[in-house]
DNA sequence: GTGTCAATTGACATGGTGTCAAGTAGAAGG
DNA sequence: CCTTCTACTTGACACCATGTCAATTGACAC
């Protein structure tokens, strides 16, 4: 992407990350990432325009760091449309955790901030395109359950993936990991899939 | 409850209420809620000792006006669980509209706030002994479905009743709120309830 | 009148973001 | 060796919101 990689720049975005990663305080000020990047403050400024642009670009690093475009790509090979779901609630779900604290930051942010909401519906835009991929393949396949339109079934598979239901069942209710993935499956193959 | 209302008080408490009624800007200040409420900003600390706490008692004296207690608890008189879990969804999902734009505030609050943490984790919690309550009464008439354990369904329902699946479907997909009502009965009941 | 209570007024401390200007260290190149 | 460019640092400051404080006003009661 970027050819003239900072150093600088790569230090201060993984001392955001690295403060964002706990669900801990999350106040995550400006000068507590300078600290941690080992920079002053005002370097910060150098290289991203304000707080809430610094952390939009921190979630864009991360994205590469994980390849997650390409693994929820990988959902497509699937053959039918119904493993092609699970494939991709599995990828989903599987990076949800490693984002969530910067996530739930930007989700707080775009309360206040039009960039952040901006850049967090888009993410979200984004992710409901791989739901829409994979409902038009139950879809193509026949296998989409009678009572929701095509639409509608996007709409809640989206829903069911969004951070705040893992945040509720994981984080809040103290479910492991896996029960949840295999819930957000079952859910979906009962309530999307024809019998 | 107080039978020493200040007139002061309930222009203040309805002034904020009316300020995060809509999921408008939400930015509602202080000084904000002072002049919709038509009194000196100096004044809203007379009356609470701060921003949160401002923002805890404005929940509670909605919850009074509305009756929401009285309107849960009447789910109780149905006869069978699956007539309950109907009943508390409904009275539930009537409310959550209602509340969304302080609800929201509240969740937004307790990123970086403990007293708004703890204020709304409390509700929460009540919302979810009523989830508990309505899953009691289905495995008392033998109606749950196998594959939950009591608490896990009682996570589930809980988790669905979420203010923010809520947010997610109505505001950001544009679902009538009579829909998302039909939808999370469907969904509870094909989930929950034994065939 | 005097006291009391609620509210107003205006000033101020605090803490965070974002801006600005001047200074500095180091590499590149004459 | 000296210049120059660039990236970074330093320290000061404006701004804005919360929360505090002290002095003042005005109404009502006794």
């Amino acid at each position: 992407m970027s050819s003239a990689i900072s150093p600088t720049r790569e230090k201060i975005l993984k001392a955001a990350w690295q403060l964002l990663e706990p669900q801990s305080g999350s106040a995550a000020r400006m000068s507590d990432i300078a600290k941690a990047a080992g920079v002053s403050r005002q370097a910060l400024y150098l290289h991203f325009p304000n707080r809430t642009e610094l952390f939009i670009e921190t979630t864009k690093h991360m994205d590469a760091v994980f390849g997650v475009q390409e693994k929820l790509m990988e959902s497509r090979t699937a053959t039918t449309g119904e493993a092609r779901m699970d494939a991709f609630i599995r990828a989903w779900l599987a990076y949800v955790p490693k984002m969530f604290g910067i996530a739930k930051t930007l989700i707080t942010m775009a309360e206040t901030d039009a960039d952040a909401a901006e850049a967090w519906d888009g993410r979200m835009a984004d992710m409901k395109e791989g739901c829409a991929a994979a409902v038009a393949d139950l879809v193509r396949d026949g296998q989409l359950a009678p009572q929701y339109s095509q639409e509608q079934a996007t709409d809640v598979l989206w829903a069911w993936l969004s951070i705040t239901q893992w945040e509720l069942l994981v984080l809040k209710c103290g479910w492991p990991q896996t029960r949840y993935v295999a819930h957000v499956q079952d859910l979906a193959r009962r309530m999307l899939v024809a019998p």
